[in-house]
DNA sequence: GCACTTTGTTCGGTAGCCGAACAAAGTCAG
DNA sequence: CTGACTTTGTTCGGCTACCGAACAAAGTGC
């Protein structure tokens, strides 16, 4: 997203806690798995659907239930026969903290086991230059959240946190050069982890509004999309087989600096036309008020003018501003005809600002998409926009969390690890 | 890599055939793996490298030897106490027939499991008009191969054929539309298997290409990278975390019609400036010839001009031949600096004709794509050519077989399915 | 009311894997 | 050359996960 140059690295902040494994080998984790999608299943259900025996079964949710993540939640309907013990998987039997520190805000948010948004705090902050600051506001912020949800709530099993920045997986140095020199030689992770006493997770944050889409948004159910969030900078968040992809050193999805139009602005990173230097949020705004003398009745034209009147005047169908989000939607179909072609996936979701605007992007580039892609790839593929909102990277923060509880539940706390 | 605009389905056409697991659970795979790559060990060493007890690696081994796949081959040095047993990958145990199945041409080679090229044919043939004779051709080559082998090597374990189109996972229907219509509902997998009664699997040619490479070529150990073919049509092969990945219709990797200059030639797939128009082989010479007067000393001016003089002249330093070379390079800079700047590999290798030219084509790739990506990610690829040379394609076909026989040593005759 | 289903539990039995013990075969210091 | 120590490979008892059969509990439907 922002102009780094090198990754961030170290993913995961704790590694190696869990030695010893959940009571059951990998069936637990299967069967909470199954439990968490499904919500509520009877034991014979469960056994029908992971293919093993009843008694198996009988004896791993026996085992799960003292953990609290899954009840006995009544009785179902027979199927002509004795009526079923339903098992519900408790979406409040855990929190977890995401935060979201982008360029020029910082948001924070409670989520619970089903990714709904119990708390939710933003604030504006400079993030660029002051890293400690951003860390310590975001543990402000989180700390209000606690507080406002109360002692009804569990307290929090993990924190994940969002950063404007490639994150180099498997070493927890980190390293940004150029673009964000304060952020160099700062461990984000290690910093909140000494803040909280929890497991702590840092990923992209393009990577992370990919996976809140993949859980809760327009991806649910499909393995293979990209996710391009429009914002300060530019970046895309790959879900490849499901899974985010994150290249050979953490730079995937970078695409901010592809250069789209030669005869372009400079950028910051030294070429010419980068995306992000003709769709980033600055630059929009920019562009607004260099054609706004052509476009006299525009009411952008006078006034403090930013994105969200810009989006606003777009939706209200101002010319001008329908002409910057055209120009916008240009210059975007040539990166993603590049991914259709390139990837095959099965969607494309625009997320950041200008998602707000719905079919007055996305139509104008899946019109220039369409000729410039092989039918077959373009078919495949629907460009939507995300209706995640601003939430959507805190929000996918903390869904990283969750799914690394969900597949290694000893994360959990209660989860015996003996 | 042709311009077909809907793929072939049907990856592999055996599917469910071994039911039964292997002698252990998936220890045994873990096992012959690691025999396959590391060649030859001791018991203890194998106990050592997987994690397992001796007694129990000793179990595995015992039910692996009477398949003749691993042997005792001798003993080894002693690190200060008895002398250890070394067991032996047997390469000679199998042998997997790969067919090639170009637009113009097709070959057939027989491999044994460690990817030698025991025998190898090649024919000219217009594939894309006659599948039939294609098949058959195909047929007739391999038993020629088969029988120069002679009795003294085993019967093939399966056949991989590698086509030029996008094929399709899990459905053994294909579909091919507008270019290749010929090929419409011919099911190559269905026809080869009713000629050899042993499994086939069918893949596209770039996807096999880069898993040649992955196996064999210059990516041996890199999990992730681009292979880049250009033939006739131009195609990508992506290897992603160890994979190949083929996105969510199996199209990914398709750019031969990635519009490079949109001032270009008019393509067959409707869009203008095609990359597969501008760099594909047929592209390449009709550029040489309406060059050459303005070349008047180049060689390539008269008599009779294919890719094969192309190249010599470019390799003897001819001017004309040079600036195809660097215009060439030029157009796939473009596409590269995509691939780098979205998937982030770890290397891009380039295969089919062009690899002759070895570094007088990388350079001038390499200086344009470095303009136009960012530092990290560019930083962390090199830009090679291939080595493996014209059977790279046939090879990875081949090569497809042998991964999934080592995934599920079942596909091995003589492995008890009990 | 009775035959039949479905569910969930209990109870041997099996298979995979491990650790301890051991014999075989070696190294090395003196 | 000898004795102490190592390493290897095998054997054997035991643990754990899982399954299938049997069974009680709790239904449905004619």
């Amino acid at each position: 997203m922002t102009p780094a140059t090198a990754p961030i690295r170290g993913i995961e902040e704790e590694a190696g806690a869990a030695t010893a494994t959940l009571p059951d080998g990998g069936v637990a984790t299967e069967v909470l798995g199954l439990l968490w999608r499904q919500r509520v299943l009877s034991r014979a259900e469960i056994a029908r659907l992971t293919g093993r025996s009843r008694s198996t079964i009988s004896a791993v949710v026996a085992r799960l239930l003292p953990t609290g993540l899954i009840a006995e939640v009544g009785s179902g309907t027979s199927r002509g026969g004795r009526r079923p013990i339903m098992i519900g998987f408790q979406d409040g039997a855990g929190t977890i903290v995401g935060v979201d520190i982008g360029a020029v805000h910082i948001s924070v948010g409670i989520t619970d086991l089903r990714g709904r948004v119990l708390q939710w705090r933003r604030s504006a902050h400079p993030a660029q230059k002051h890293p400690e600051g951003a860390v310590g506001l975001a543990t402000k912020l989180a700390r209000e959240c606690l507080e406002a949800a109360g002692d009804c709530q569990p307290a929090p099993m993990g924190v994940g946190v969002a950063v404007p920045s490639p994150v180099e997986p498997g070493s927890r140095h980190r390293t940004l050069r150029r673009i964000l020199p304060a952020w160099e030689d700062f461990d984000v992770a290690k910093e909140v982890r000494s803040r909280f006493d929890v497991p702590v997770f840092v990923d992209n944050d393009a990577n992370l509004g990919a996976l809140a889409e993949h859980r809760w948004g327009k991806a649910v159910g499909v393995s293979d999309f990209a996710y391009l969030k429009v914002a300060t900078g530019v970046g895309a968040g790959l879900i490849l087989g499901g899974e985010i992809y994150r290249g050979a050193t953490g730079v995937a999805g970078e695409i901010g600096h592809v250069a789209v139009d030669p005869r372009g602005p400079l950028c910051v990173c030294g070429n010419r036309g980068c995306l992000a230097t003709l769709v980033g949020t600055p630059a929009l705004v920019a562009r607004a008020r260099a054609l706004a003398p052509e476009y006299p009745g525009s009411a952008l034209g006078e006034g403090y003018l930013d994105l969200v009147a810009l989006e606003d005047a777009a939706l209200a169908g101002d010319a001008l501003a329908l002409r910057v989000v055209e120009e916008a939607a240009g210059h975007l179909s040539i990166v993603i005809a590049g991914v259709l072609n390139l990837l095959n996936p099965g969607l494309v979701i625009l997320g950041g600002s200008l998602a707000r605007l719905g079919a007055l992007l996305t139509d104008p580039i899946a019109r220039a998409v369409a000729g410039q892609t092989l039918v077959a790839s373009a078919a495949a593929s629907d460009i939507l926009t995300s209706e995640l909102g601003p939430r959507a990277t805190a929000l996918g923060a903390a869904t990283s969390v969750l799914v690394r509880a969900l597949a290694d539940p000893t994360l959990f706390p209660g989860v015996a690890s003996a």
